[in-house]
DNA sequence: AATTAATTCCCTTAAAAAGGGGAATTTTTT
DNA sequence: AAAAAATTCCCCTTTTTAAGGGAATTAATT
């Protein structure tokens, strides 16, 4: 029998991850709190050999809380389900110790191979979660001060002749700071430039 | 006895609406699926008290799938359950006939509370919604069919000339669309349109 | 101390966008 | 059926970007 503690802060995914639990007769839920602190006072009482865990969490992130258990509890497998499906996440989540990454998009079946297959040492990605490792990861290049300064100002719709007034600079320096961002993620205007930066948050 | 559908493509959030239904007599669920293309064939051998619908499905979107459904069934209620808390997206769910706006991170109690309510013909709102919808919305003007279109090709990085050649325009249709973008959001160039739009996950 | 990265400024030319109009046709809504 | 909204195309001019170079001066890192 597999022990499972669910750390989960949605009421609506926590009575459906108890109710796939429950119809399995291997596997029971020993615990369910909705924080990471609660989960570390619960930890002190009891340990389950599995730790469902969200990476949004009301009061931590699953990265930091994952290291956290790991370091105290190094026997306890954790899986994370979460609607996060960035490589990057993923990539952190295992690098601190976490035996698995299921998307909430994932089949029920998926969801509990995970467990049975994290509780038995070994380390499992959901498809979803495989598939978005499997992508290019375009380690986006990452923004100098005066390119996100100036990005921003972009941004903002400014001018390069504004963005040089405004920063006491010749056009000329902000027009090379702007091709070299275009150089620098490969893209040919602003338009999708302004667009990469804010999907990959550097603005 | 009310009825409910479900209409959601997570396997998760799916089996935590049953299991919330089956605690509850006085409802049960009378089918479930996971796009808005199985709903409308569904409600033409049956027809529930009240249809539970996530806003994002695979193959459409919740408003116009709830726009749909109350044109051809109107004594169907419709409650929304989503991730979304925008209030532009509640807005517009509700002008569509929705008769309820639950989040997903909503206790069960409140998902309950909205079904209840629905089903007597009245309007719900979880309090996070309501919360959402107590922001100050800067009301942003909604883009028509053709202007997404276009602007989803802008922050690709198409200039208006390999816009045109793509659907079959002339550029100064495509000008002409971008300038009105412009207007209507009240910005000066591209950048700040593609800021805007991705902040109001209008693209 | 030496190397790399960042910041700054300069040149030219072509392409694209912005700003200012207007107008006809189709769709959609009322 | 009428009004409103969306889509389409056209004119013009000016400003701004993009693309191709290069190069000097400051930080920062090794």
């Amino acid at each position: 029998m597999i022990n499972v503690f669910l750390v989960e802060d949605h009421p609506l995914v926590i009575a459906g991850m108890q109710s796939m639990l429950a119809e399995n007769e291997e596997m029971n839920c020993g615990g369910t709190c909705t924080t990471g602190a609660d989960l570390m006072k619960l930890l002190t009482h009891q340990q389950p050999d599995i730790i469902l865990m969200d990476i949004n969490l009301p009061d931590t992130d699953g990265i930091s809380l994952c290291k956290e258990v790991k370091e105290k509890y190094p026997n306890i497998f954790i899986v994370a389900l979460t609607i996060n499906n960035q490589p990057g996440i993923i990539k952190k989540m295992m690098e601190n110790g976490a035996s698995g990454y299921v998307l909430k998009d994932a089949a029920k079946h998926e969801i509990i191979d995970a467990i049975k297959t994290a509780a038995k040492g070994y380390v499992f990605y959901s498809h979803s979660a495989a598939f978005a490792m499997r992508q290019p990861q375009n380690d986006l290049p990452s923004l100098t001060r005066r390119e996100k300064e100036i990005l921003e100002l972009i941004g903002d719709g400014l001018t390069n002749p504004e963005i040089a007034s405004k920063l006491f600079l010749d056009v000329t320096t902000v027009d090379s700071h702007r091709k070299n961002m275009l150089k620098k993620f490969a893209v040919k205007n602003t338009a999708a430039l302004i667009k990469i930066a804010i999907m990959a948050k550097l603005i």
